[in-house]
RNA sequence: GGCGGCGUAGCUCAGCUGGUCAGAGCACACGGUUCAUACCCGUGGCGUCGGUGGUUCGAAUCCACCCGCCGCCA
């Protein structure tokens, strides 16, 4: 019998600038429910992909003085790149501007003209460029777009539209025969209340006022318009409408998909109008779109106007991959929104990656090495103990499994380390040592099988969320393949004794949390202080969604000592340095490493926080002339604020302050 | 303004259709242990479950109103 299908998709993401930890947040979660289905058996198709069509693209690729597919290229590399950075297991990677999408898109066009679903008559509004969007007069601010506060300009263009108004009441009747396709289900009443029931209106989907788009083949001076371009991306990327035999029965065997996966601002898209447009096509629909929420700063929305959007490479380059992954996975309850704190995941790497899980694996390798031979042992009869444990496990995997069903990917998680909890403590109960002092042999093997045979399942269940980590485990644990199936893990007492076990170094290291808060302060401070050209916010996830990032500039090829991209004199001139004295300096209550500093700029003096107390006694600050870096966004670390930089040079040993001589007064520029 | 949601220990949050539901993790205090990445284990304090009324034998859990946040829409 052939294995049951999963097609999962991501929003294909709009590529006119860098992604961010957000985009990464609906990918990452993707990507542990695809690699779920696939341990579980399943024939997984994971779909994600770039929009590359619209006005936007156009305008940022004009900026950047590039023929437009060339600054399309280089972002989507970018993204791969990521993808791959984040182990993203996807199966296949759509972009808009491939013929296999815009020869089925024209076609489709066309065959919904014929079909009387699309029409063609006037669009009228007030239209904000930047913004890409249309307002009615009343929903201006003062004339001005209510997004950005800028310029609108009055058009009236002719318009394709698709008469959404006719399929209404059907795609009522699918909403209640089908209660969950909507999750979470709040998101239901919201869609009903605000978009139906008041009378769905028709959808504009083309533009004549520009021309980066599929042209609409009879009547080539409109570009087709977003949502009919973007939607239809899941399925022309498995092959519907194509020429190929092959693909046309990919489609047939995936279709219709099993989940898409949203950032909830695009919810409605996917529930009212993909639907719409499916049913005007008389294909089946999609089984479940999963609105999921976002991963919010301290201070709200990212936005690069606040300085707070971390570029998720420097993050994994820092941590790895599994530790990202994790804290996505763990810290955000699916479909509600997370907050993304430098405590938080300094927090949760070293306590569940670190103390708990990777802790367990070392501590056990060493004590298989130390008692038994360095393999693990064939036990002996289990007691409560060992059937307490045993029990447990069976329980969690019915819990993981329900959990995962329902995409609580957090929830998933808690009980996987529940159970790590159980088996950290059941090694202090059992006190291994003890027996091996005592010379118990048949209870020591039995409490160090069972110690490795929970190892075993937790690294198997691990795998959809932390890849690397788990495949890891399993080979240090030297455990045959046979024993690596999710099915495998029904079993509590599979026959691995006498596997070789490797000792290795930590899976997870234990961090040092001072010195990672101010270097993950550093990481969002934003690296290119210019001020955002407008107020919006990068959104989660989407398509068409008004991002902010940086521009892709010219891949550097970093030579000698360099190792980061090259920058501007530009760039470096946003840097404001200055002297300053060392007035005061007294330690940070409940941190090892830092100092508050007060510094005298002349103008000012101002508090700075440096991670430096390891170097230096407060007392031999004071009086030295130093460089301060005096425009870096203030933050606060251990609750002190800290309003600069105090510059020094480094090794692994040692670090000295760059000083100025004595006669420098303070506030002197240094450039 | 309309619709919806949320407000539970210092922090982040679990608590479905009312009766061991007052909980978990972190933080804090004390104790234990040494195999391990100063790690793990145990014990303990802490909460008027946003406020006020009401339904009920009984409400964090249902209802009404109020306060404060938030989401979608207008």
């Amino acid at each position: 019998m052939a294995k049951p299908t999963f097609y999962i998709t991501t929003p294909i993401y709009y590529p006119n600038d860098k992604l961010h930890i957000g985009h990464s947040y609906t990918t990452v979660a993707a990507d542990a429910m695809a690699r779920y289905k696939r341990l579980r058996g399943y024939d997984v198709m994971y779909l994600t992909g770039t929009d590359e069509h619209g006005q936007k693209i156009q305008l940022r690729a004009a900026e950047a003085g590039k023929p437009v597919m060339q600054f399309l290229d280089e972002i989507i590399e970018w993204i791969k790149d990521l993808w791959d950075k984040l182990d993203i297991s996807y199966d296949d990677f759509i972009r808009t501007t491939e013929p296999r999408h815009t020869k089925v898109v024209e076609e489709i066009f066309e065959r919904l003209i014929d079909q009387g679903d699309i029409y063609l008559s006037d669009y009228e509004g007030w239209y904000c460029t930047p913004c890409e969007s249309f307002w009615a007069e009343r929903e201006l601010v003062e004339g001005k777009c209510p997004d950005c506060g800028r310029e609108v300009q009055y058009v009236s263009e002719e318009s394709y539209f698709f008469r959404m108004s006719k399929y209404v009441d059907r795609l009522l009747q699918f909403y209640e025969e089908h209660p969950d396709f909507i999750q979470p289900e709040s998101r239901k009443n919201e869609m009903i209340n605000n978009f139906i029931k008041p009378g769905l209106k028709d959808l504009c989907v083309s533009r004549t006022s520009f021309d980066w788009g599929i042209p609409v083949r009879r009547d080539p001076k409109h570009v087709v318009y977003v949502w009919l371009d973007a939607l239809t991306n899941y399925i022309t990327a498995i092959g519907y409408g194509s020429d190929d035999p092959k693909m046309r029965a990919k489609f047939e065997k995936y279709w219709p998909a099993d989940v898409h996966f949203v950032g909830k601002e695009i919810v409605r898209f996917h529930v009212i109008y993909w639907p719409i447009i499916l049913m005007a096509l008389g294909l089946p629909l999609p089984k479940k779109v999963y609105g999921h929420g976002f991963l919010l700063m301290k201070d709200g929305k990212m936005s690069k106007s606040k300085g707070n959007v971390i570029d998720p490479k420097l993050l994994i380059d820092r941590y790895g991959s599994d530790a990202i992954r994790y804290f996505l996975l763990r810290e955000i309850p699916f479909g509600q929104d997370g907050v993304f704190t430098p405590e938080a995941l300094v927090e949760r790497l070293n306590f569940d990656l670190a103390n708990d899980f990777g802790n367990l694996v070392h501590r056990t390798a060493a004590m298989l090495h130390r008692f038994v031979g360095g393999r693990v042992p064939l036990p002996g009869a289990r007691t409560d103990a060992e059937e307490e444990l045993a029990e447990l496990a069976g329980q969690t995997l019915r819990d993981l499994e329900q959990h995962m069903d329902e995409m609580q990917f957090s929830v998933a998680l808690a009980d996987i380390w529940r159970l790590i909890r159980a088996a950290n403590k059941y090694i202090d109960d059992m006190a291994p040592w003890a027996l091996h002092k005592r010379g118990d042999e048949e209870r020591l093997r039995t409490v160090m099988y069972t110690v490795a045979e929970t190892i075993r399942l937790v690294s198997v269940w691990v795998q959809p969320f932390i890849p690397r980590a788990g495949l890891q485990v399993l080979e240090q644990y030297g455990i045959a393949p046979e024993f690596r199936t999710w099915e495998s893990t029904r079993t509590f007492g599979a026959p691995i004794g006498q596997s070789p076990v490797e000792q290795r170094p930590p899976l997870f290291p234990r961090l040092d949390v001072d010195e990672e808060l101010e270097a993950l302060a550093g990481l969002t401070r934003g690296r290119d202080g210019a001020p955002a050209s407008r107020a919006t916010d990068a959104e989660a996830a989407g398509h068409g969604a008004k991002q902010e990032g940086q521009r892709v500039e010219s891949t550097a090829t970093p030579t000698g000592v360099q190792t980061k991209e090259t920058i501007g004199i530009d760039v470096f001139d946003q840097v404001e340095l200055r002297v300053g004295q060392i007035r005061a300096a007294d330690r940070v209550p409940n941190a090892d490493k830092l100092l508050r500093l007060e510094v005298d700029l002349g103008a000012e003096t101002r508090q700075i926080v440096s991670g430096i107390a390891k170097h230096f006694q407060p007392e031999e600050l004071i009086g030295k002339k130093v460089v301060v870096v005096v425009n870096l966004k203030p933050v606060k670390l251990r609750g002190v604020a800290s309003n600069g930089m105090i510059l020094a040079a480094s090794t692994e040993e040692q670090l000295q302050l760059v000083t100025v001589p004595d006669f420098m007064p303070n506030g002197a520029v240094v450039k």
